[in-house]
DNA sequence: GTGGTCTAGACCACG
DNA sequence: GTGGTCTAGACCACG
């Protein structure tokens, strides 16, 4: 999977590489139980520093998208199953709808909105498309 | 309107406070042409710095959720109509929708959610909620 | 002459005054020796204070736009010839280029916009718009 | 380039600021992707204090004429092709033409000095001269 | 070291 | 009285 960071953008690298992980998940191009490349390395790669690929990958770990050990190397967690909404994601769904509402989406429109971007994110890899 | 503020959150002061204004407005607690307190008095009544509050108010203004200028206390602008999406917004719904994937959520699922955020926000002031 | 005070504008109300008398003249309006209403009747007229009215008529008087005795009303001055270019105005047209060349505009874009910008100003009355 | 502020102007000390920088960008004194200073080190060099700079470098960023974030410094954004061109910009313009009829231009006068001045912005660099 | 945020206190333009 | 501007000094996130 191709990660690509705007060191311009106003958007935390650290918050920036989390997200693109998060995606690439959601997406399938990360599979379960598949590792990350380490953080020095993906560090490297990306030419950004150790300790914003930590803080990343620590930030992943608190989210329960990848599992950690300190001897080995970090993994995709398996997929949950029926688990209750964090709430902090509910949080700002309602952010982004009380946003659309003051736009001017209707139910519809905003639900239209929803299921695009839900698709977009979930069959990404079927039609082809990159994370980046 | 009750307005609650953590000054210990990591979210800023004046961020909070930008986005329980627009979950007010969403949820039609403000009113179109519904004057706000002016920035003192509500600086005065939340405990923080008037400056904090000023900061709100200009966001607000920026985006298009009040009007605001030196002569007239800040009124909630008119609801827009048809508006296009700001970019910003459908990227945020796309993070939301890959995060609630790796929760477990599947399409069913997540467009109740967003659903039911939405209804949550439009219509909490008919079903007597309260903004906080 | 129709004026338009909007309470909404960022813009003071006395410079919106002061501007649409500016351009009542610019637009031939309002004819040279032209008497101004009293600053009390337009006051009133305007649902503004008197006091604002006042300070638009002094600085159009300052910028030699009218010309005002104690006991006799404001009256439009007559028209210029061979003035040299105000410094301030030759600095707004200035910065008005330099946000032109930094937003895209050519040399031949930006002078059509300032003649067209010229024409609608001077050619107003003529077509049959008004100044509000 | 030299920057001057005078702290006795009406124009508050930001927008001296963010004007003194648009006209750099014009006149091609900054260059695309040219680091601007560090708000600390412009506001001591300048006298001021550290907020103004950075209220001006704000504007600035919001007006898309430098690219600023948390990290890096500010860099001065890439000149825009065929932007249309911004209303406010569009009313400045039509105001300076009524003030120019106003004080004896004809069209060809203001033509001539909306040229000018274009060009003095666009090729200051070029014939010698200096922003301030 | 940098910009972002917050507080505190001051003065001013506007009306 | 209000918001706008400016200064001063503090702490923090980011890297």
């Amino acid at each position: 999977m191709l990660i690509h960071i705007d060191p311009y953008s106003e958007k935390p690298i650290f918050e920036q590489l989390r997200e693109a992980i998060v995606r690439g998940i959601a997406s399938k191009q990360l599979a379960e139980n598949e590792p990350l490349p380490s953080a020095r390395s993906l560090a490297a790669d990306l030419g950004v520093n150790f300790h914003t690929v930590n803080k990343a990958y620590d930030a992943l770990r608190t989210g329960g998208y990848i599992i950690m050990n300190k001897r080995t190397t970090a993994v995709v967690a398996p997929m949950k199953t029926h688990t209750a909404v964090p709430d902090a994601l509910a949080e700002r769904l309602a952010l982004c709808a009380a946003e659309a509402i003051c736009n001017g989406m209707d139910e519809k429109a905003f639900d239209e909105k929803a299921f695009a971007a839900f698709c977009a994110e979930s069959h990404r890899k079927l039609t082809g498309g990159t994370a980046e």
